[in-house]
DNA sequence: CCCGTTAGGATACGAATGTATCCATATGGG
DNA sequence: CCCATATGGATACATTCGTATCCTAACGGG
């Protein structure tokens, strides 16, 4: 066999451009010539790795979600020596965009949230990413409840679920320059500590 | 002069055209044939009485804003008379989407927000709706705090601030199908209990 | 050495886009 | 009555898009 290519650095490269484009000027941006020249390539590359312009998007996502997942895990590795306040300070800093790349990053991701909104082809790769951090964080919450670490008034799912509609909210506003990342952090602290109790070190 | 129309009329028209697209389809499907067939003229007129797409796209957001602004009113048309917790029941509850044509407002109004944040132009038609409810809202917890109606320890504007972006995280997580208007609805009365004490009627 | 296969360059094509132009028509004021 | 002008129909144009096709070059196994 002749010459041969690594196809999934290729690949990986490309949806890189991608989503260099899509973050910086939006997915409408987004087209094969674009990212050919944003990587530095030819047309012909990006057809050759990418059978379709849907499949490209597709990739442009799934990898969006993978980082999103590689910046959980890393933030949350040591989850079990943390306290249960730690772990979602923790989750939820990873949501709200702190230095430029998360910014990059959340700008993208709520490219795809849009578009995923009228394309029922998008929305089927499916973002199942929310739905797991809800999980995730209830049944911590709920221990946490059980060890009395909360008061029993509290309904975990739903302090949850408002904890992370609060985180993604709070993006929004960040994105658009309403607000910095300190004023945001500084309110989803704010709620942490009526949840917790008045702050850690 | 000779046959005389109303344009405000042909250009209400038209702009309602362009929501319904970019409501249904996003924002990407809007053209101007497209507006055009959805309002059953012809490309020139579309032309006609829009100068530019620019100036077409402007006028939906214009139109959007403007829709918010007089569902917001209507609602808190006699707040004087409300409770404080009513005023921000009333508030919140038209920022979520609840019936269909809310729903699909919230859908172009995604829309445009994602488009503003990568082109300069619509983000200069400037959406102040955000700034102006925050400090409207503020103001009346601030009231309602030297009333004693909630502790001192809370601190308006940040509890105000976290409201909106719970309302807007959950508003997202509406559109999206994740969580049904009621479910929404159900998060946002759970946080203004502990804010303002157990629930009312 | 050499040839079949992989990797990509060059180019083309039809569709859709925003915008511009040319022209018809009808109507209301003189 | 009649014509200047407001309204809009028809069509054209240059771009840009996704995709398809054709062809060349290089290279590793036989």
């Amino acid at each position: 066999m002749p010459r041969k290519v690594d196809h999934d650095e290729r690949r990986r490269r490309l949806t890189e451009a991608l989503l260099r484009i899509a973050s910086t000027r939006g997915l409408q941006a987004v087209s094969m010539r674009e990212i050919a020249a944003e990587a530095g390539v030819s047309l012909r590359v990006v057809q050759y790795y990418f059978t379709n312009k849907q499949a490209l998007l597709e990739s442009g996502l799934t990898e969006l979600g993978a980082r999103m997942d590689r910046r959980l895990k890393q933030r949350t590795a040591g989850a079990g020596e943390l306290t249960p306040r730690g772990v979602f300070a923790a989750v939820l800093d990873v949501v709200l965009p702190s230095d430029e790349q998360s910014r990059l990053d959340s700008m993208a991701w709520n490219a795809y949230y849009t578009a995923a909104l009228t394309d029922p082809a998008l929305a089927a790769v499916g973002v199942t990413l929310p739905d797991t951090l809800e999980n995730f964080l209830t049944v911590r919450l709920t221990t946490a409840q059980q060890a009395g670490e909360i008061t029993p008034d509290r309904d975990p799912r739903t302090e949850v679920a408002g904890l992370l509609a609060l985180a993604n909210g709070l993006t929004s506003s960040v994105l658009s320059g309403q607000r910095g990342h300190e004023a945001a952090a500084k309110i989803i602290d704010y709620h942490l500590d009526r949840l917790f109790g008045p702050a850690p070190a």
